[in-house]
DNA sequence: ACCTGTCAAGTCTGG
DNA sequence: CCAGACTTGACAGGT
């Protein structure tokens, strides 16, 4: 089994580059120009795309295939004050630039829209926004020229009290979501309400790939070691939805997240970097049924958890791991 | 250069 | 019913 390492949208080793510099809502209102506002928001998020550019061509030089975004590329981009900007016009080739090195060095690449995301909320105006952000993530794939095979991550949700019928409604509000936005969703179990198990249900429900976390089913399971749910999580990539767009990398492979406990007082928290062995005991249990998967790695530490990570890796060559460049391994079953 | 309170958005808990 | 926690990088305003 080819396993493939990734981080989450900055680097502690690239100096300078974050790629989500942002302004706040107060700082955008003070500027009496709003046409000038708009056009520093549109610097802002130019500035943004470049620091990603750098940051991928840091990945190319580090083996590093599969990547997140940050979700704040554009500031303030789903504010009601600012519904009437489109920020796509003067920001399409800085989206293109970006995603034509993501296509020429067949990276995997995703969005994690954050917890304002919520498509189990029984209110309507939460749901309106939820799909709205789902939009913007969905425009800025497209105005990067990506595909289906670009997803972007979510959870389940909020459970109100009730989180049979919350489960049910998620099902129902992502069924009647287009199809363009549905076939870039992917569900991850959460770490307080939706477990892997519920989200496992969720998938086959929807058709929606499942992303597990096995930090998260480690602090929010039903007694199940994460390896039982895997020919089923398994099968979630293999349906349309999974597979929508994946030119690129066919079929695409299942992805996990992978992080460690910060602390015993603190076990939901991400530690610096990502402990070797209960991620490697994952994935011996299975590397039977998988031969290709990509881990996301979500520390603190970013790229330097994945060199780490990596380092360690090297040292388990005498057991069945084969480190094959600077952010991948096989495992043998 | 460094520190502290704040930030657009949602949900849950505890008072 | 409302304030604060959750979680987290970065801003903004201060020293």
């Amino acid at each position: 089994m080819i396993v493939r390492f990734g981080y989450v949208a900055m680097s502690v080793t690239v100096q300078n580059a974050s790629p989500s510099k942002t302004m706040t809502l107060s700082s955008f209102n003070k500027i009496g120009d709003r046409e000038a506002a708009i056009r520093k928001l549109e610097r802002i998020a130019a500035e943004n795309l470049h620091n990603t550019l750098r940051l991928l061509r840091h990945n190319r030089a580090s083996d590093i295939q599969v990547y997140r975004f940050s979700s704040k590329l554009i500031p303030l981009a789903t504010h009601q004050d600012l519904r009437d900007w489109d920020p796509f016009q003067a920001l399409a080739a800085d989206f293109a630039e970006v995603g034509n090195y993501v296509r020429a060095n067949k990276m995997r690449v995703s969005f994690h829209p954050d917890h304002f995301t919520v498509l189990s909320t029984p209110r309507p105006e939460v749901l309106q926004s939820s799909i709205n952000d789902l939009k913007y993530h969905k425009a800025m794939l497209e105005a990067m020229g990506l595909g289906a095979e670009a997803k972007n991550n979510i959870h389940i949700g909020g459970a109100y009290g009730d989180k049979v019928t919350s489960g049910q409604r998620f099902v129902e509000q992502v069924s009647a979501l287009d199809l363009s936005l549905r076939e870039r969703l992917t569900l991850e179990n959460d770490d307080k309400t939706f477990n892997a198990v519920e989200t496992l249900e969720a998938c086959k429900l929807t058709g929606l790939p499942m992303v597990l976390d096995i930090h998260h089913q480690w602090v929010n399971n039903e007694g199940e070691k994460p390896w039982e749910l895997w020919p089923d999580i398994l099968d979630t990539w293999k349906g349309e939805l999974a597979q929508a767009g994946s030119s690129v990398d066919h079929p695409l492979p299942p992805k996990i997240h992978a992080s460690s406990p910060k602390s015993e007082k603190d076990p939901r928290g991400h530690a610096d970097g990502v402990l070797v062995e209960p991620l490697l005991t994952f994935l011996r249990n299975i590397a039977g049924y998988t031969d290709r998967i990509d881990v996301m790695l979500e520390a603190k530490l970013k790229d330097e958890a994945l060199f780490g990570l990596m380092n360690e890796l090297r040292l388990q060559e005498a057991n069945g791991v084969k480190v094959l460049d600077g952010a991948s391994v096989e495992i043998m079953p």
